[in-house]
DNA sequence: CCGGGGCAAAGTGTATACGAAGAACAATCT
DNA sequence: AGATTGTTCTTCGTATACACTTTGCCCCGG
């Protein structure tokens, strides 16, 4: 792609607005707001060292990701995961990743089957050193990746803001179902390795099946709308 | 759902960062605003009236949503449809409103069919007055209420976005396949009223393909990505 | 004790101004 | 011509001011 090299000429500048976002979304995901938490904008400057604008402008773009529910002339609350339920944020993610899938078999080449057995095995050490800190960085890196052998910038870009959401909903309950997750990664691997892309999709509904199981079990009574 | 009430009690205000928001996508998907042309915030400001605050916070939003892109310190551009190309974005699109289909053929109420077939035959009556424009909201207005039928947020607010994409290639490329497009309207709501989610997916599919194919002819050698 | 009424505080929404830094472009010099 | 230097345009961030809402609180009267 010819955007590569525009990208680096342009910019390694990292707007303050960007950082404050990336900081406000992992406060968010790591639970360091609650859902229903108020976010004052003073609050936000102050902790984060800056001025209320950039501050103003991250809260816009975390409305539009849906972490942040915003009432006028109230002001922004950390949103809650269940509005929206997550059966519902799965059910999308489903055949997001399903697609993702079967794009991904279908152009993987070598070297991209390659990182991801990579990253696999890398997840299997980590799983086996139950550092699931790791684990779960690894995870994210695997769907990630997957997504961007796709080739489909929609999609890729979809499905991202949506695993960011799984995550959220992870940590929040604390859900750790490492070990069983990297079989079915496995075989997910596998899978896009063969080409086959009905093949992968399979793979990659039973994967997200169990993972939403999982998810849905450990929310259980999980967080009023409030 | 509660959140209706709160709504409702809280705000009818509409921050000025919104309706600059709401217009700069118009602008955009009307052409208004063409695919490479530069947006500096003074010149926002002054052509909408409003301060340059307001006009930041909507950038960034619409930035998020993918109708501009920003290069840091050097501004705001019209992204160009193209980048992200229009079959990837077809392809997502088809899996999304496919299940949407679905949704809203297993939860569609009597009076959730009669207002389709309000909205369908309204459409005839357009198209038979070649009232091109109004065939084109009533699309939308068809399109998003069986979004809001599925029931499902995400898929609703995520195929959203996608749709107005979809809208700014198809006035970017002025194309116009609409009586066409109003037979197969027909068929995805009879599917839906039959409650068979297989049927109701069958149809989303076949319309979108249909109407992907002809979005694709339209913007042949389209918009050059600058 | 309880239900307002009214008042003050808090916080958002918007405008404005200003300085710093970057990028683009033109002019200048070698 | 090619490199260098200025100049200008613009974004980015800060700070400030102020209107207007919302909210919370206190007090008062029933």
């Amino acid at each position: 792609m010819a955007e590569d090299l525009r990208d680096k000429l342009g910019a390694q500048h990292l707007p303050l607005r960007d950082q404050v976002l990336a900081a406000l979304r992992a406060a968010i995901i790591d639970g360091d707001y609650l859902p229903g938490e108020r976010l004052t904008e003073d609050r936000l400057a102050e902790d984060f060292g800056v001025s209320r604008n950039p501050v103003r402008e991250a809260l816009r773009v975390a409305e539009a990701e849906g972490f942040v529910v915003i009432l006028p002339r109230r002001g922004a609350v950390v949103a809650s995961p269940s509005s929206g339920t997550i059966s519902d944020m799965f059910v999308v993610r489903e055949r997001l990743e399903a697609l993702a899938a079967r794009l991904a078999a279908e152009r993987a080449t070598a070297t991209d089957v390659a990182a991801l057995r990579v990253l696999l095995e890398q997840g299997r050490a980590a799983t086996e050193r139950q550092d699931l800190r790791r684990v779960a960085e690894l995870n994210s890196a695997l769907h990630l990746r997957i997504l961007q052998i796709s080739g489909n910038p929609w999609l890729s870009s979809i499905a991202k803001a949506l695993y960011l959401h799984v995550q959220w909903v992870f940590r929040l309950g604390a859900a750790e179902r490492a070990p069983h997750s990297w079989a079915e990664h496995i075989q997910l691997v596998d899978a896009i390795e063969s080409g086959d892309g009905d093949r992968a999709e399979r793979a990659a509904l039973a994967h997200l099946d169990a993972a939403s199981a999982a998810a849905y079990e450990n929310a259980e009574g999980g967080y009023g709308a409030r």
